[in-house]
DNA sequence: TCTCAATTTAGAATAATTCTAGACTACCTT
DNA sequence: AAGGTAGTCTAGAATTATTCTAAATTGAGA
């Protein structure tokens, strides 16, 4: 066992972080429990501040900013940039794909089983591939 | 023939803003010269209004993005938004795929075929899919 | 040539994000 | 249990891509 976990099976806020080598300190730790407390989630950096408020959290935009740039540098979350509005951030970070829906702007999540991919091509001069991203994007 | 075309075989810029239904300004074949003199480009607003300087085509940023926008809706253009920070505009409005090279912020078009893909999911509720991105990031 | 909607533009406005620099705090050492 | 210090937080300013405004210009048909 790597990681302690709580009598539910999941591992505790304060161990994701530790683990991650970030202070938990009490506004990262609030922040976590909104993103991380039930299910996947693709939220941008003004929705998660007001959740926050919402739940008087006293937490200012900025630290909001460097706790999920933070977060991303440690792999508990992945950035998404679809739409040039505003950048999302995925607490899903396993392999998988997008359904973008235009309308709305809503990302839904793919399972990497959903799709096959048959050939792909080499990066010019070997270069490594960090990630490959198949987005659907949907009139709806 | 449903356009007129050069000895050399293109079509030009005229025609293709007339074919598109927009007004063949000054400053629109000025920047459709530009865009779709030869071979694929993914442009940002800010590089075509530099290019534009370059060549004293005198022309205001907000006509760049102007220009654009109406070109995309058109369809003379794509729109890409991969990176947060700016948009890119591809003249390659045929199914195409991208490398992107992480650390130039470049795009590479992959040509359909050399992608296979061999399962999709169907969107939720049957909607209609606009469009398909494979987006190959590449660590260089 | 006359007319007018379409287009252009300078400059202001907007909005997401980042930066600055001083205050605060988690946590290691003693 | 203090003390010291690097790490973190934050208000507010700054940055930057993009959009908006409103007045001037212009393309194209009558
Ligand atoms: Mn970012
Ligand atoms: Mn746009
Ligand atoms: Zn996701
Ligand atoms: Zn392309």
């Amino acid at each position: 066992m790597r990681q302690k976990k709580t009598s539910a099976g999941h591992v505790t806020v304060l161990e994701r972080l530790r683990a991650a080598g970030l202070r938990p300190t009490r506004q990262r730790m609030a922040l976590a429990k909104l993103l991380f407390a039930r299910g996947h989630r693709h939220v941008s950096a003004e929705q998660l501040f007001n959740e926050a408020k919402a739940q008087r959290v006293d937490v200012s935009l900025a630290t909001v900013y460097n706790a999920l740039h933070d977060f991303t540098a440690k792999d508990l979350l992945r950035e998404i940039s679809i739409d040039s509005s505003s950048s999302y951030f995925d607490t899903n970070i396993g392999n998988h794909h997008h359904f973008y829906f235009e309308r709305s702007g809503r990302l839904e999540d793919i399972a990497d089983d959903q799709v096959q991919i048959a050939a792909l091509p080499e990066p010019p001069g070997g270069a490594e591939v960090s990630r490959v991203d198949v987005i659907i994007r949907v009139k709806a």
